[in-house]
DNA sequence: ATGGCAGAAGCATTCTGA
């Protein structure tokens, strides 16, 4: 099974390209985030013509995030709200849709558009923090239900210093800073695994490069979307790719496609059987 | 300290992103 995620920046206006590499990698799931569009507005027809299925959770002109599924789409989770329980400070993070959920082929997708922060201090990191506390509730709720998981999405984090071209220039700046790490490290510690690294230890990969200063061409790109998931599915994990070639094309989102490849064979469908296993790295 | 570039809303220019 294709798991991608990919913060398209519209997804009108980058309905052509998205729909043409559907049919390339002939991926099982798309993941979207910043669809731009208020969901009767979302293109559904495009996708359900190819024979997917679509969940979106939009609103006018920012953040958005949708579902995209050749297989049945089960269990859907719209914002924080169908997880953890409602508060003044979930209802304020509510105004954004950032977050969408459901499961898929038995494994539950969690989709989700961190927001930026701007800058340190500003009432916009504020709102990052107080989204990653909620998120970090939101997981730990889910994760009662011990279901196979997979996190995708636009982070707006670079883990590590090697997820930076110059990480020296962007020190406890927005995107890198120790706050941000340490609550991120706190929601994926020992429960799930940033699939890219599974397979390359080196600096030098990104998944966004700025639109400005020819960021580009010059490669200076910042590694911030991400699949984490979780020990259980690690040993299914086959490849994990960041696909740079699509922020080269003509009109291009700022931020590249990534993908993984689980192996989720017919006996396995089932996974009652690794339970044992699931909490063991 | 600010701008660079891009998209949405909406028709000039502002807001937002990362």
């Amino acid at each position: 099974m294709l798991i991608a995620s990919w913060n398209v920046n519209s997804i009108r206006s980058r309905l052509e390209q998205v729909i043409n590499w559907l049919i390339a990698t002939n991926a099982d799931v798309l993941c979207l985030q910043e669809t731009k569009v208020i969901d009767k507005e979302f293109p559904f027809e495009s996708f359900e013509r190819l024979g997917y299925q679509v969940k979106v959770y939009g609103q006018k002109s920012y953040n958005g995030v949708a579902i995209i599924s050749k297989s049945d789409i089960e269990n859907v989770k719209f914002g924080f709200l169908d997880e953890i329980e409602g508060d003044e400070t979930i209802d304020y993070l509510e105004t954004q849709k950032r977050i969408i959920s459901a499961i898929v082929n038995g494994v539950r997708i969690i989709n989700i558009y961190v927001p930026n922060g701007s800058s340190i201090p500003s009432d916009k990191f504020d709102f990052k923090i107080d989204w990653l506390k909620n998120f970090k509730k939101y997981i730990s709720a889910q994760q009662q239900r011990n279901e196979l998981t997979c996190i995708t999405g636009d982070f707006n984090i670079a883990p590590t210093d090697q997820d930076i071209h110059a990480p020296e220039s962007y020190r406890n700046k927005i995107m890198a800073s120790e706050l941000e790490r340490k609550m991120l490290e706190d929601i994926v510690k020992g429960r799930f695994i940033d699939s890219f690294r599974v397979f390359e230890k080196n600096s030098g990969f990104w998944s966004w490069w700025d639109y400005r200063n020819r960021a580009f061409d010059l490669n200076k790109g910042w590694r911030i979307d991400h699949i984490y998931i979780c020990n259980g599915l690690l040993p299914k994990l086959k490849s994990a790719v960041i696909q740079r070639s699509e922020r080269g094309n003509t009109k291009p989102s700022d931020h590249a496609p990534v993908i993984i490849n689980l192996d989720l064979d017919k006996n396995d469908q089932n996974f009652e059987d690794e339970d044992d296993d699931f909490f063991l790295l």
